[in-house]
DNA sequence: GTTGAGCGTT
């Protein structure tokens, strides 16, 4: 492990703080030696200027050439000079969750409309091995969103590529983690949630992928297609271990959670705190929650929001429609089952007991199962993951990839 | 035919 040195005053006596495996420091790790800190400064040898030091998501990235034995003098928030701290961490802690980072897609910001996904590849190809590309693009259109997602071979090309920004086709652009994927939570369930797949990924497809990590015992792909899917191993560790993964299945990024969907992923509801409206039965979920955990939303209460219904819930109210159906279908292949569903009607007596983290389930809001489930092309395929073994044969099968075509003339 | 903070067809 290596420590650098952070002082509060550039005259004041520096405090040794470890850095991360990967050479990162987490801000976490300043704040706890300086509460209410929010990032960190030095001063430039070469020029005497003092510089910031890159700070994304929570996590500070050296300079280039490395920490050093510089010493590395604390930034507050305006002029507090510390002591209050306190507030500010309330708010930052969210962001320092995020802190222990994995091998993941980055997210690029601010694509120029016209970067295509070669473009992306050749340019993000000068840091490393790269595995997969994608530019967002309008369903109908085809048009660019302005931005994408990239993903590493190594680990520290990634780390390398978030420390900077990127000077693609003529834009700066940021690459991030992608706030849609929370850090992975515990969970002891031999299933896994794999969500953003493609219609074209059987259920034999997928077992041939996942075996490469474990015995697959079970996949199951709801139907109608709903772009997800499960899988079951036979080792739970194996499923907890690919839990929080993105893996690249036909050239295309899924990712794997726990099969219990955490997230009613809406930042706006934590941010607005409660719900309007009523919420019968809503005794609030036990808050031993694994810490990714959403916080309180009182979701289940939805269901009866029509009249109240003051502590009882009126099946006879029910309609059932395809969506709903679907959702149940996808409940009982959950952990959790339709537990999840009717999570505000459980009483959760037994503060022991299983696993934390029932409450606030609630599968899918019904949308509609229009017929329009035509998503073309998965552009960016750059072909299997590569599983280790021979047998995988027959898969390759035509998915072309936009990155075959050679040269990429930017430019006219 | 436009755009420029965001977050991937759960």
């Amino acid at each position: 492990m290596e420590y650098i040195r952070v002082a509060e005053d550039e005259n004041e006596e520096p405090m040794e703080i470890p850095s991360e495996d990967d050479g990162t420091v987490l801000l976490s790790t300043v704040t706890a030696q300086f509460p209410g800190a929010c990032g960190l400064r030095y001063r430039n040898p070469v020029n005497q200027c003092m510089r910031g030091v890159r700070l994304v998501e929570g996590i500070l990235h050296a300079p280039e050439n490395g920490w050093g034995n510089l010493v590395y003098v604390v930034n507050y928030p305006k002029d507090n000079k510390r002591k209050d701290g306190m507030k500010t961490d309330a708010s930052s802690a969210v962001k320092l969750k995020r802190a222990v980072q994995k091998h993941q897609d980055l997210i690029v910001l601010g694509l120029p409309w016209k970067t295509t996904e070669q473009d992306l590849k050749d340019y993000f190809s000068t840091f490393g091995e790269v595995i997969m590309v994608q530019v967002k693009k309008d369903a109908k259109t085809g048009h660019s969103k302005g931005f994408g997602f990239v993903r590493f071979t190594e680990y520290e090309t990634q780390v390398k590529v978030m420390s900077q920004r990127h000077m693609i086709n003529g834009r700066w652009c940021d690459c991030k983690l992608p706030n849609s994927k929370s850090p992975d939570e515990p969970m002891r369930s031999r299933k896994v949630f794999v969500g953003r797949c493609t219609e074209d990924m059987s259920a034999e497809e997928l077992r041939q992928f996942f075996s490469q990590y474990g015995e697959v015992v079970d996949v199951f792909i709801p139907k109608p297609f709903r772009a997800f899917s499960f899988v079951t191993f036979a080792d739970d560790q194996v499923a907890q271990s690919l839990c929080g993964e993105d893996l690249i299945i036909k050239g295309v990024s899924v990712h794997v959670s726990t099969a219990e969907p955490k997230h009613n992923n809406n930042r706006q509801l934590e941010r607005e705190g409660r719900f309007p409206g009523p919420s019968f039965g809503s005794q609030g979920y036990p808050s031993n929650r694994p810490s990714g955990g959403t916080l309180g939303n009182n979701q289940g209460g939805n269901m009866g929001s029509g009249g109240g219904g003051g502590g009882g819930m009126n099946f006879g109210a029910f309609s059932i429609n395809p969506a709903m159906m679907a959702a149940a279908q996808a409940a009982l292949q959950s952990s959790w089952g339709m537990m999840g569903m009717l999570a505000s009607q459980q009483n959760q007596s037994g503060p022991q007991g299983s696993n934390p983290g029932q409450g606030n389930q609630q599968r899918e809001q019904p949308q509609s199962f229009g017929s329009n489930n035509s998503y073309g092309s998965n552009s960016g395929a750059i072909g299997w993951g590569s599983p280790n073994a021979g047998s995988g044969s027959g898969f390759n099968g035509g998915f072309s990839s936009s990155m075959e075509s050679k040269s990429s003339g930017w430019g006219m």
